[in-house]
DNA sequence: CTGCATCCGGAATGATACTG
DNA sequence: CAGTATCATTCCGGATGCAG
């Protein structure tokens, strides 16, 4: 299996990247993430699981009922390739 | 809508990326695409007709009754953020 | 023989309501 | 606020069949 499925294995289901996306920012608590990317909240949840399984971000626990999800330096590490992503993304209207 | 949710709108879907990974190396083949991907062939047929719509890459009738699928420069576009995904995901292994 | 559509079972996704 | 339970819908995967 080569290096680009071993990623997609983990960055390529739905909401995953976004998710990542919006981290870069900073850490974000839940209900952050649940409005700012408008995803459903069983997949936010499905997904949050998965990368910090993953060791792209990890949780870290706040005072009372909240909790704040952060970037792992390998969660970092995909500044990068969103960067490119994003950055063709942005190309699509162009000479169309 | 942010660039990188427009760009996962178009390789977002299974075998979109990987697909293109190995039209990088140039126009392939249907069968050529569907035996090193391992790929369903019904979703090869639909990933590549999205792909199409998408001026990502294009169909180039050959002889007979063979065509060959290759890159257009909004395909080309997407080595560099391929490449990015691919380092990552070699990485993956590392400091496990 | 290559390219692709169709059919069907199962997994992933999404909307909503509910619990701690 | 954070997360789970449930159910409808869509996507995916494998086999098969048909057209050029």
């Amino acid at each position: 299996m080569c290096d680009l499925a071993a990623a997609l294995e983990i960055v390529g289901p739905r909401w995953a990247l976004l998710i990542v996306e919006r981290l870069l920012d900073g850490p974000q608590r839940y209900g952050d993430l649940q409005r700012e990317l408008g995803a459903p909240t069983n997949m936010l949840a499905t997904r949050l699981k998965e990368l910090e399984a993953a060791g792209v971000l990890r949780r870290l626990p706040l005072k009372h009922n909240t909790r704040a999800y952060a970037l792992t330096d390998r969660g970092l590490d995909l500044a990068n390739a969103i960067a490119e992503l994003g950055r063709w993304g942005s190309g699509l209207s162009d000479t169309d």
